[in-house]
DNA sequence: GTGATGTGCAACCATGAGGTAGCACGTCAA
DNA sequence: TTGACGTGCTACCTCATGGTTGCACATCAC
């Protein structure tokens, strides 16, 4: 029951949130930043395979997605994780499965008349 | 509360339906199947802005992940989707994303002491 | 001030993924 | 049987993306 305009305002900030979710060292990032709390590009790549670089061009994307969220500390910057977009991103995923089901089941008892 | 073998059993096909998902090409043969109820590669390729090979390329990704499952009927492959991989998908996301909110609550409470 | 540490930026490399074209093979209809 | 249609496979191209290195700049501790 939610409506279409809603829907296609969403998808921009959905398919960032699935783009940035599909990359696994970018998965990684997210669940030590989330152990921690909060957590640097420095101390990321130190705990991570990659190099400083890498994690902080991952931060970027991330970023953008709204995944997480930076504060300056000083010279260090502290990034921590935002459930919000997240949460966003699971229900529109569900409101879809749901659309789908819904349609399969119209699909089926056609079928079955 | 979920148990942490019972997730990392589920993160290889969650990982698998994020991939799928973050393509937009991906994303467009989803709805055309799903308003259609039933498709094949070639009717996919008449309603979309590829070619029919690069759809084959995107069903056969879309059928490792899950997302969608095909049936052959003569000569002909007629695609239907799943919504049973998309849900589970979305309810572990719900989930990493209570987890987010969980542990920042935690974070909060002890930082306001 | 000076060294150590952390960030920011740019150039560069390599690989995988999305896309195309071409052809061989099965299947339906006349 | 023969032509039309749909699929399956292979080879090939291009470009975005994940990764690296190197260096300049800011900030903290001593």
């Amino acid at each position: 029951m939610t409506d279409r305009a809603d829907e296609s305002g969403r998808a921009a900030e959905v398919d960032e949130v699935i783009v940035a979710l599909a990359d696994p060292t970018r998965r990684r990032i997210l669940d030590v930043i989330a152990a921690h709390g909060e957590a640097t590009a420095t101390t990321l790549a130190a705990e991570l395979p990659v190099s400083r670089q890498a994690v902080v061009k991952h931060l970027a994307v991330l970023d953008r997605s709204g995944l997480v969220q930076g504060r300056r500390q000083g010279r260090e910057v502290l990034y921590a994780v935002r459930p919000d977009r997240l949460d966003a991103t699971a229900r529109w995923m569900a409101g879809l499965a749901a659309k789908w089901e819904a349609r399969l089941a119209g699909i089926k008892r056609l079928a079955e008349r």
